[in-house]
RNA sequence: GGAGAGGUGGCAGAGUGGCCGAAUGCACCGGUCUUGAAAACCGGCGUGGGGAAACUCACCGGGGGUUCGAAUCCCCCCCUCUCCGCCA
C-alpha cells in the first residue's frame, strides 16, 4: 500500500507508474474519496467533542436541566452513528482503490512486459551433451524418483510424491540452503504453513476472490501460504522496531501452496508448476532508505547466485520488467536456471525471485522503526528472496547433471547430505 | 475438547459507569547539584487519524452492543497461563 498523502501530492507520477505496470487506476476518484473522508472525519470529531461536553455536564446539572441535556446527547449519538456508517462506506471504497495501486518502481527497472526482461548477467556453461538429454520427468521416472499417479489419486493433478533419491535430494538442498543463509547471518525459522487473512493482505496477497492463487481453509480466516514470505513478514506485524536492530535477517523453511489458477497448459509438465513444494526463503527488514534496501537486495541476489554456483547450475539474472513486478515489488531480480529438458533443446526457467518491496508491505502490516535522534516512526523496508525452491532447483539439477548412462551426478556441495556421488541408473 | 484465571503505556502495576489517555514505581531523555559519576531534587516522557493552524478525535487484546456518558456492564472472537482429557 502506498501513502495516501503521497499519492494525492504526486498524482501524475502515480498514474504514469500504473501505466508502466499495466494497472488501471482512477486517481481523481481517489482524491475525491479522500476529500470526502476528511470532511466526514472533521464533522465526526466535532460531533464527538460535543457529545463529550454534553455528557460531562450531566452529573453536575440540576434536575431541570438534565432531561434536555440527555435528549441532546441522544441526538448527538444518532448523528455520530450516521457519520460513522457513511465514513465506513467511503473508507471501504478508498481502501479498495488504494489496494489496486502497485508500489513505485525503481528507475532502472526495464519498462514493459515479459519480453522486455533484461538479462543482467549469466553464469556457467550451458552443458553440451554427446547424447540425447532427457527431461526431468523422464529421468525421475526412469530412476524411480517420483510418483505422479499417486499424487493425483491422493490430492489431484499438480500433486506428487517424491521418492527415494529425490527425497534425499530435497533434504540435501534444504540443508545446504539453510546452512548457507545461516552463515550469511539469517536467523532460521520454520514457519506456520497457514496464515490469517490480515497477514496475507498485509503482505500484498489476495486470499479470496476469482484471481486468487491461494488456497483458503473453509469456515476460518486461514489460508495455506504461497511462500514463507507471508509468515515471515507477518511475524513483526504492528511492531515498532529500534533502528539499531536493523537490518534484520530472517529465513524460513516452509511448504508453499499455490492453486495455479489459469496456469494450465504452459509448462505444466512434471514438477515445474505444482500445487505444493518446499522452499527456503530469505526475508529482510531494513531502515526506510533506498540505499539500505537496495544494498540488502544485492545481498539476497548474491546468496542466490552462490547457491546455484555451488549446485553447478548455469543461470542468468533477470531484471524483471515493470509489467511483471506484481503489486508489492519496487524491483525484482529473478534467477533463471538452464533446464536442458525444457522446450525444444533447453530453456532458462525461473528458479528464484528476489524483491525489494520498500515500505509497501510494511505500511499495511504496520511495521515501523524509530531511532533516538528523530521524533516519530517510519515504515521499514521489506525484502524477500528465494534461497531454494526445491522442485524447480531439482529440475535444473537433475537435467544439467544427467549422464550418458542415465545416472545423475550429485554436485560436490550436496554429497555430504545425499550420501552419494551419483544417483545410479536403474538396470 | 472441558474447567478456571487473565490480557491496561517500553516494563511492572492501580483503576469495576462520569473528575481516566489513564495513578504509582522502574526504565528512558533534559536540567539542578558534583572535579566527574552515583544519589537526591525539578521537568519531560505512547501511537495513530484529521486540520493551514489553534486545536481536535481515536486507541486500555479485536469486533459488536447497552448508556446522555464505557478501560469499567453485556455478547462474540483472538491470545496467554493453570488443571483435566486427547494426541504426534
Amino acid at each position: 500500500m502506498l501513502d495516501l498523502q503521497f499519492i494525492c501530492d504526486n498524482a501524475d507520477l502515480i498514474e504514469k507508474n500504473c501505466q508502466s505496470r499495466g494497472v488501471t487506476c482512477d486517481i481523481p476518484r481517489l482524491i475525491e474519496l479522500r476529500k470526502k473522508r476528511s470532511e466526514l472525519i472533521v464533522a465526526g470529531d466535532d460531533l464527538r467533542r460535543q457529545q463529550k461536553e454534553t455528557a460531562a455536564k450531566i452529573p453536575k446539572a440540576t434536575s431541570e436541566e438534565r432531561p434536555s441535556l440527555i435528549e441532546f446527547g441522544k441526538q448527538l449519538k444518532s448523528q455520530v452513528a450516521d457519520n460513522e456508517s457513511t465514513l465506513k462506506e467511503i473508507e471501504t471504497d478508498l481502501n479498495a482503490e488504494l489496494s489496486r495501486l502497485p508500489n513505485l518502481t525503481h528507475p532502472d527497472a526495464p519498462i514493459g512486459g515479459e519480453e522486455d526482461a533484461v538479462v543482467l548477467r549469466t553464469w556457467g556453461k550451458v552443458p553440451e551433451f554427446d547424447f540425447e538429454p532427457k527431461d526431468h520427468v523422464e529421468l525421475m521416472s526412469d530412476l524411480d524418483m517420483v510418483d505422479f499417479e499417486s499424487g493425483a489419486k491422493v490430492a489431484g493433478s499438480g500433486f506428487y510424491f517424491l521418492k527415494n533419491e529425490a527425497v534425499l535430494l530435497e533434504l540435501a538442498m534444504v540443508q545446504f540452503a539453510i546452512e548457507k543463509v545461516r552463515a550469511a547471518g539469517f536467523d532460521l525459522y520454520t514457519t506456520p504453513d497457514l496464515a490469517r487473512q490480515e497477514v496475507l493482505e498485509g503482505t500484498g496477497y489476495q486470499p479470496r476472490g476469482p484471481e486468487t492463487q491461494i488456497y483458503s481453509i473453509e469456515n476460518s480466516d486461514l489460508s495455506l501460504i504461497a511462500t514463507a514470505e507471508i509468515p515471515l513478514g507477518g511475524m513483526l506485524k504492528d511492531q515498532i522496531l529500534d533502528e539499531s536492530s536493523l537490518p534484520m535477517r530472517v529465513a524460513g523453511l516452509s511448504h508453499c501452496f499455490r492453486t495455479e489458477a489459469g496456469g494450465h497448459g504452459k509448462a505444466s509438465k512434471g514438477i515445474y508448476r505444482v500445487h505444493q513444494f518446499t522452499k527456503v526463503e530469505m526475508f529482510g527488514f531494513t531502515t526506510p532508505d533506498l540505499e539500505a534496501s537496495n544494498e540488502f537486495h544485492q545481498l539476497i541476489v548474491g546468496i542466490e547466485e552462490e547457491i546455484f554456483q555451488a549446485l553447478e547450475i548455469p543461470y542468468q539474472v533477470i531484471d524483471t520488467p515493470t509489467g511483471d513486478l506484481g503489486g508489492p515489488a519496487y524491483r525484482k531480480f529473478d534467477l533463471e536456471a538452464w533446464m536442458p529438458g525444457r522446450g525444444e533443446s533447453g530453456e532458462y526457467g525461473e528458479v528464484t525471485s528476489a524483491s525489494n518491496c520498500t515500505d509497501f508491505q510494511a505500511r499495511r502490516l504496520g511495521i515501523r522503526c524509530r531511532n533516538n535522534e528523530e521524533k516519530g516512526t517510519k515504515f521499514v523496508h521489506t525484502l524477500n528472496g528465494t534461497a531454494i525452491a526445491v522442485t524447480r532447483a531439482m529440475i535444473a539439477l537433475i537435467e544439467n547433471h544427467q549422464q550418458a548412462d542415465g545416472s545423475i551426478r550429485i554436485p560436490e556441495a550436496l554429497r555430504k547430505w545425499v550420501g552419494m556421488d551419483v544417483i545410479p541408473a536403474k538396470s
